[in-house]
DNA sequence: CCTAAAAGGATATATAGTGTCTTTTTAGTG
DNA sequence: CACTAAAAAGACACTATATATCCTTTTAGG
């Protein structure tokens, strides 16, 4: 239970190695993904994630790449993974409490916000240039 | 991400309903999943993991059935979902740190911890008693 | 014995995860 | 303008996990 999925890992992966570098070096997809060890198809797929959101900038042709979006300080954890994952739930009835109304009175609800809300808080407090230190 | 499957629902309102009667009343299978509303055959599965650790008990032949293993005030919300959904493991790094050693220092891995523990901390606060008052 | 009920094992289907391949678009360069 | 580099987009394939169901076996009471 609670498990990151690769893609999830991989994600972090890759933008921490755009975190660790100057902010307006272009990075090509195939030196990333073999600096960080991730698959290139795969990665790119998950970069074309991070663009559409702007958390990495790309550029298209020749001396194209990648860059991040935001200085990495800017950037939390928590936006990278629900990036990739979709947003942290717990338990489906925190978002649609009609899965609750099995009884009027549903005493786990009240848990499943809690873990979401420490869960969230842990990785919100969490940014880029934290985990780029030493890369 | 970190979503609950349908088994550990499934247990969360077997197990409740359980601690939500006395503890030496002796329910059918089939009565407890019309109660909670769980195909029977599966929440059988899941009451056999149950009873292997003693979170219930179960008695065979005419007049069978289960009960809980303990007062509900000494079983917490976090032995319930682990029991059927295994530990609490936000990535493996955190059970395996061999997985974390493409860089020798990662700084993700820490965070891993601190979700594993924040979440781990809130279940287990919780306690079936809580959960089953007003059922 | 016969019946009730859980235990155990095998199997089926659906969904999600993990990745690859091909084609298309965009941009720079000779 | 043609050529090349690189990302974007879409389709496809394979695997693993989740979600059950069914059948047989064991255990216990009446």
């Amino acid at each position: 239970m609670m498990e990151l999925t690769r893609k999830g890992e991989y994600a972090i992966r890759g933008i921490v190695y755009l975190a660790g570098k100057p902010l307006d070096k272009v990075c090509l997809l195939s030196d990333i993904a073999i600096a960080v060890d991730v698959p290139p198809t795969f990665l790119a797929k998950i970069f074309q994630q991070f663009s559409k959101i702007g958390l990495v900038k790309s550029f298209r042709g020749t001396g194209g790449g990648f860059m991040l979006g935001r200085s990495p300080e800017n950037i939390t954890l928590l936006e990278v993974v629900e990036a990739v994952e979709g947003p942290i739930i717990p338990n489906r009835c925190v978002v649609t409490p009609s899965d609750c109304d099995r009884s009027a009175t549903c005493n786990v609800h009240s848990v499943w916000r809690r873990v979401q809300g420490e869960v969230r808080g842990v990785l919100k407090a969490v940014t880029l240039k934290e985990l780029a230190i030493g890369e």
